[in-house]
DNA sequence: TTAGTGTATGCAAACGTTAGCTCACCATAA
DNA sequence: TTATGGTGAGCTAACGTTTGCATACACTAA
């Protein structure tokens, strides 16, 4: 087929041992025969076959990352980007894969990766009412094949993850809103059962609770998960929410943002005049088109980033064969990113307005 | 290190080559003995290792694939999924890696594919006014790996390509302007050395030849290639063609049309009133919260479709040693959406003014 | 001279499969 | 009975590397 080390070797007139050890820099060879192999191998044009190295060696050096697009978007590029570089950086090989949202593809991908003998798995997992792939994931881990967790996390599953601050990022968007006035704040939220929507539903309550405000069933709504987009219900819930005339939005992410959007401008309404908004996660295409909007920035590089950091150190900690390392869960803080939709750059104007609101209501 | 076919043979009391048949449900295997072995790799809990199977047999059944995010955006992953999804209908394995719309990350990808001997590959390619790795794409398909090209292509390079007809889709926009009576349509464009680029140009400028429209120039404004995002070009191009009032504009991809909308919003333009719009490519938010944009649609799932079918197609050829197919050139027919920009809706409502138009220019 | 010590290279056994070949066995037909 | 053929399973040589160990050679020191 291709070239081999042997005829290279040949053509050097070494054994193929020390054309090995050459290609590699090895201090056991001589600088003239190691430049000698590198030349000779450079005019065959020899390419390394990296299936007999791994199998010859025991070990790949590359790591699994499953992801899964289908609710979440933007994000996943710079978190890629993050893992990407991070993993380059440590000299190991990334091989990705999409889910697609979908359990039956995600556990071939865990299989492919498995029988591939990736070293460690990182994965922004498929969770669905039907339930996971969590059952695979133990057994990876069982068999020595670390697994990190992206984004999302198993509560059942003592692994290292590395999520946002779901939490602390609902509390920061809706205590500013409150800071700016607002008392009858509407959340559009979505199904309970992914770790983030519900934390960050958390987040919400708890940033009206410690300031007194109670918290109104009314004021939540939220959307199915329609696939491939739930458009249409962030449009829908919000077209509901509007009903209870809020003086503010905060939206769960971007395709409930969008949605309700596309309700607020329908109803004729003026932001941030007449109705405050907040949105988890950036939609540039609608700051650039609509307004600039105020959101709930995630630090996705990092997330990536530090996802790698921790898949690659439990790697070379197996390598090295040492004790277990304990498990890390790290959260990474987001932040609230001002612009035009919250009308805080209007506070001067708007305080009036509202603190009549809030007394009418409160006192 | 992990379970052996030879531990799984152990178990069984049969030779390992027996196992690796049964496994492979080999008929030369009794379906008793197939069926033992089977339930006993099930309880061990036995992984094939993919790696020497490969090397052992000699073939990865693995094809690349090599993106490039960094213009084009919401395209990419319909491609992916036409490519995922033909690729594993016919028994192949997926390796995708985004370059980055970088020519050295490119090169890596390609490199290290060629080492994990890949055994064909998939490539959206960089190409930028610094070159682009179209020789060691030769060297690949010098060394028998085919190599197929997606969305781009070289016009230096005999290799299998599919493409979208981005001269007739961009003839198809412009002539429905045309017939909607604009004269003095304005385009944004971007860098010819891309040939999609160069396509939609060439499909404007035909279409306004064939229609007897005397081409312009100021009415063509080009984008900067400036990365990460040239929305800001988009909109700084727009604002310079509304200068010259143009009673259309057609927009050559979806940043521009980002950009575009920004400007017209900014500039308290109604569309499709005074300006009709009409955009290569949908961008779905704009056309939720602005207006429904009438876009020129690619197939973008079929494109994948074709690419992984000629790869796999040459892949196998190439198993079979037959003799050298013909290169191919696929291009893939794209669709008007027409949807509210473009003002054919309110066609009856605008004839008059815009013939008032063209008589004036014209007659 | 001889032993000792590096240094540079070669030898050959792995790594976990696949697949071509051989072989044992049994059933059938002559 | 013997030849014939088919079936099911085992033996073993690959596949292209890596790497521990052996070895050859040239020094230096005793």
């Amino acid at each position: 087929m291709s070239i081999t080390i042997k005829d290279v070797a040949r053509a050097a007139n070494v054994s193929y041992s020390t054309v090995s050890r050459a290609l590699k820099n090895s201090p056991k060879i001589s600088a003239k025969t190691t430049e000698k192999i590198r030349r000779i191998a450079k005019e065959l044009n020899y390419i390394p076959n990296a299936v007999a190295r791994e199998l010859s060696s025991q070990k790949t050096t590359t790591v699994g990352f499953i992801y899964n697009i289908g609710t979440h978007k933007s994000n996943l590029d710079p978190i890629m980007e993050g893992i990407e570089e991070t993993v380059a950086k440590e000299g190991f090989q990334l091989l990705s894969f999409n889910s697609r949202e979908n359990l039956k593809t995600e556990h071939n991908y865990l299989r492919f990766l498995h029988e591939k003998r990736a070293e460690g798995i990182l994965i922004f997992p498929v969770i669905t009412e039907e339930g996971s792939n969590l059952s695979y994931l133990k057994s990876l881990i069982k068999g020595n094949i670390p697994v990190v967790v992206i984004d999302r996390y198993f509560p059942e599953l003592d692994t290292d993850y590395v999520v946002s601050d779901n939490f602390g990022g609902a509390y920061e968007a809706t205590a500013h809103l409150i800071k700016l006035g607002h008392r009858r704040i509407g959340y559009i939220t979505g199904q309970e059962y992914q770790t983030s929507v519900y934390d960050r539903l958390e987040g919400y309550k708890k940033a009206l609770e410690d300031h007194r405000i109670i918290y109104q069933k009314e004021l939540i709504k939220k959307v199915a998960p329609k696939l491939p987009s739930s458009i249409e219900e962030g449009w829908r819930a919000t077209k509901d929410l509007l009903k209870e005339r809020p003086t503010a939005i905060f939206t769960y992410n971007e395709i409930a943002t969008v949605g309700a959007l596309k309700a607020i401008r329908e109803e004729g309404i003026n932001v941030p005049e007449d109705l405050a908004f907040i949105g988890f996660d950036e939609v540039a295409v609608a700051s650039h088109i609509f307004m600039p909007l105020t959101v709930v920035m995630q630090q996705a590089y990092k997330i990536g980033e530090m996802g790698a950091r921790m898949i690659i150190e439990r790697v070379k900690h197996l390598h090295q064969k040492k004790d277990c390392l304990e498990t890390r869960h790290i959260s990474v803080k987001t932040k609230l990113l001002v612009r035009d939709s919250c009308g805080a750059k209007l506070k001067g104007r708007m305080k009036v307005n509202l603190e009549g609101d809030i007394d009418g209501f409160n006192s």
